[in-house]
DNA sequence: AGCACGCCGACT
DNA sequence: GTCGGCGTGCTC
């Protein structure tokens, strides 16, 4: 009788073998129901086994294979069982985080198209003839019929007002149509710059093979082309490829390029936000290798996909490529050793390289490609610091950024302010009894956020009113201290009541609806002044966009983090970014009591090299990463001295099995020490080389299963933590 | 993670 | 005398 081995999405370290009386090689890679415990649970059946390694009376036998779907091939759970052991994570975990949960839950998938070719249907061509009145559908209707069809879906969305291709769908004026002609095809693309060609160039004379290539091109140098220009290539070879950016909602530019240029291939997008059923199309399209491009988020990076020529990572140093939850994987990392696996190059792009990244181009590890010019007719902004020690600010506001602002508002130009703190003002405090705004579940301050009157904390979500009196002693006077975006947004409408003031935060854009509408007031000139928190530095052309005033940057250069340099400087080189990519030169103000600082200086000069160098140095002699590897064992309870003691443990756990190398730190309390009512601490652990400390995770790890601890306490391992 | 079993306090 | 608290143990 043949044995099934079925991960299942449950936190133990370990396969579940069921009996299968009809079940073959062809099921391994395929979903199925099972009894576990009381209920049932959906798994993964990842390997068959003549014999069972528990009891036989134990076995039970499976209740469902699902058939429909074709099995996920042998390189995806080699995938899947990579991350497993590298992040120490139980396989089912894996498995219940690479699969959409529609297919995993064993659904009937639909066999429907996840971006069907569409031609114009009889009632489309009725639609047409009568002249009705005119409605979004109706207009988006005539355009394409005034272009030749058929399309894709997905090139249909990305027209001016292609959100209404589910309206002609649902009043049959589309229907699907025959798919021909060749997928690769691609549409106009622009004339490449010298530097563009240069590196397409040394890309295409590679041997063909796995390679990891670092594409640092400053923003506005158009990667996006050379990204296009290789993926066109990998079409035209017969591939598939995968595109990984940092957050789909926000790059709808990019989706939109990617669907016109590649008008008849299909374009998969796939992302958590999507639901269930799309999410299993797509995923399944990637499988079945119907899928030509599938473009998406950290998730992405587990799409099945037999046909996989090319591998490009936008914005490679993101940190939302990290999972900060669970299995915290970080997809920038799997994309590479998928790549390795599939013999395929990857393309990690950034304007700002992680250290880690730009460290292995520089000892040729992965090849450097530069882009160091931007493509339009923009140069580089100029880049200058305030010095604001000896100055009276205004909110915050020096006279120099008010009088650039100024100075824009009488161009008919826009300004940024970029802020990277959210609501009016950091806490609220109380000046005769001291008290402050705390919040009740975690170490943090409650954030003042005049727009809607609350207190709110930005780490565990909760909110409450602003008390009108403070509750500790009675004081009416009680005040908000410290600014955030609403804060200057305010001050900024005052000292210029003709401008309109537009504030882009995560409150002003919770949706991508709200963040698109945002952006098409910008784009349309219908804002003046933009405050904005990080949301702003992410890749969007402000064509109008001419000045960047920074305010309160100086808080992340002392930050206790030692990634927060990185970071900081990061952050301001893709903010300033935004000034001048039109035809206008732009002007980046940093306002800071450090104008000294080496930091700004590498930034004033645009030498993200120079930068890199200096930290990387430190990051040496400090022995950070890259030069040593890390893991993270953090545990939290409800109270701190449980998760203090349950790390204890597991240090004295580590000392006896420590092998020569590995280096095992003191658990202590995080920063943030108390997030949503429970006490966290942290355990951290180094070795100079990957391996000693990989092997000795696996031991570790294992054992750390086997300890009986309380039910209150949670522990999770974090293997190259971005925060430590 | 669920979800049982299992042994000690305040209720009909 | 029971309902129910969450401690401990198991899930093929």
């Amino acid at each position: 009788m043949p044995i099934v081995r079925v991960a299942l999405p449950v936190p133990l370290p370990q396969v579940f073998d069921y009996v299968a009386a009809d079940a073959s090689d062809m099921d391994v890679g395929r979903c199925v129901q099972v009894p576990f415990g009381r209920g049932e649970r959906n798994g993964l059946i990842v390997a068959l086994a003549d014999a069972a390694e528990v009891d036989a009376a134990r076995l039970k036998p499976v209740q469902r294979i699902q058939r429909d779907v074709p099995p996920l091939p042998a390189d995806w759970l080699e995938l899947v069982g990579f991350v497993a052991r590298y992040y120490h994570a139980p396989i089912g975990e894996v498995v219940a985080l690479a699969l959409p949960p529609g297919l995993r839950r064993a659904d009937g998938v639909s066999a429907e198209d996840a971006d069907p070719v569409l031609g114009l249907a009889p009632a489309g061509h009725e639609a047409l003839a009568g002249g009705r009145r005119p409605s979004k559908a109706r207009a988006l209707l005539q355009a394409l019929a005034a272009t030749a069809g058929p399309w894709r879906r997905s090139a249909i969305r990305a027209l001016p007002g292609g959100e209404a291709v589910g309206e002609l769908l649902r009043r049959g004026w589309l229907s699907p149509a025959a798919d021909e002609g060749p997928r690769h095809q691609a549409g106009a693309a622009p004339a490449l710059t010298a530097e563009q060609a240069a590196a397409l160039a040394a890309l295409r004379a590679a041997p063909p093979g796995f390679r990891t290539w670092l594409l640092h091109g400053v923003t506005g140098s158009g990667k996006t082309e050379v990204y296009l220009r290789l993926a066109e290539d990998a079409l035209a070879a017969g591939g598939q490829v995968l595109m990984l950016v940092p957050e789909i909602a926000l790059t709808p530019q990019l989706e939109r390029r990617v669907a016109q240029r590649f008008a008849a291939a299909n374009v998969v997008s796939l992302h958590s936000a999507l639901a269930d059923g799309a999410r299993s199309r797509g995923f399944v399209q990637a499988l079945t290798g119907q899928a030509d491009i599938v473009l998406g988020t950290r998730l992405a990076v587990f799409a099945p996909l037999p046909r996989l020529g090319l591998i490009l990572v936008d914005e490679e140093h993101d940190a939302s490529y990290k999972q900060q939850e669970g299995v915290r994987y970080s997809a920038r990392d799997v994309a590479v050793w998928r790549a390795r696996q599939r013999g395929v190059p990857v393309v990690l792009g950034s304007a700002t390289p992680s250290l880690e990244s730009w460290f292995h181009a520089r000892s040729e590890r992965y090849a450097a490609l530069v882009l160091a010019n931007r493509a339009v007719a923009a140069t580089l902004p100029a880049v200058r610091c305030i010095d604001t020690r000896r100055l009276r600010l205004d909110e915050g506001l020096s006279p120099a950024l008010q009088a650039a602002i100024a100075a824009r508002l009488a161009r008919g130009e826009q300004s940024l302010v970029f802020l990277n703190r959210r609501g009016y003002a950091p806490v609220l405090s109380c000046p005769a009894c001291g008290w402050v705004s705390r919040c009740p579940h975690c170490s943090a301050n409650l954030v003042v956020h005049l727009a809607d009157r609350r207190l709110r904390c930005h780490h565990c979500g909760c909110d409450g009113p602003i008390p009108p009196a403070c509750p500790s002693c009675g004081n009416q006077d009680i005040q908000p201290f410290g600014r955030g975006t609403q804060r200057i947004e305010a001050r900024l409408a005052e000292l210029f009541p003709a401008a309109r003031v537009l504030r882009v935060d995560r409150d002003a854009a919770r949706t991508r609806s709200q963040w698109e509408s945002l952006l098409a007031t910008i784009a349309e000139g219908g804002a003046d002044i933009l405050v904005g928190t990080q949301m702003m530095a992410k890749g969007h052309d402000f064509p109008n966009l001419t000045l960047v005033g920074v305010i309160g940057a100086d808080a992340s250069l002392h930050a206790a983090d030692f990634r927060a340099p990185e970071r900081l400087f990061q952050q301001l080189m893709q903010v300033g970014g935004r000034a001048g990519r039109g035809t206008l030169a732009g002007e980046v103000l940093i306002q800071t009591e450090y104008p000294a600082h080496p930091l700004y200086q590498h930034l004033a000069r645009h030498d993200f090299d120079a930068f890199a160098r200096m930290a990387l140095q430190e990051r040496r002699s400090a022995g950070f990463p890259p030069f040593t590897h890390q893991a993270m064992l953090r545990a939290d309870a409800p109270a701190l001295e449980a998760a203090v003691d349950f790390l204890r443990h597991a240090r004295r756990l580590a000392e006896e099995r420590a092998p020569e190398g590995l280096r095992i730190y003191d658990p202590v309390p995080m920063r943030l020490t108390r997030l949503a009512r429970r006490e966290r601490a942290q355990l951290l652990l180094e070795a100079d080389q990957r391996g000693v400390l990989q092997g000795f995770l696996a031991d570790w790890v294992a054992l750390l299963y086997r300890q009986r601890t309380a039910r209150e306490l949670r522990w999770q391992l974090d293997v190259d933590p971005l925060d430590v």
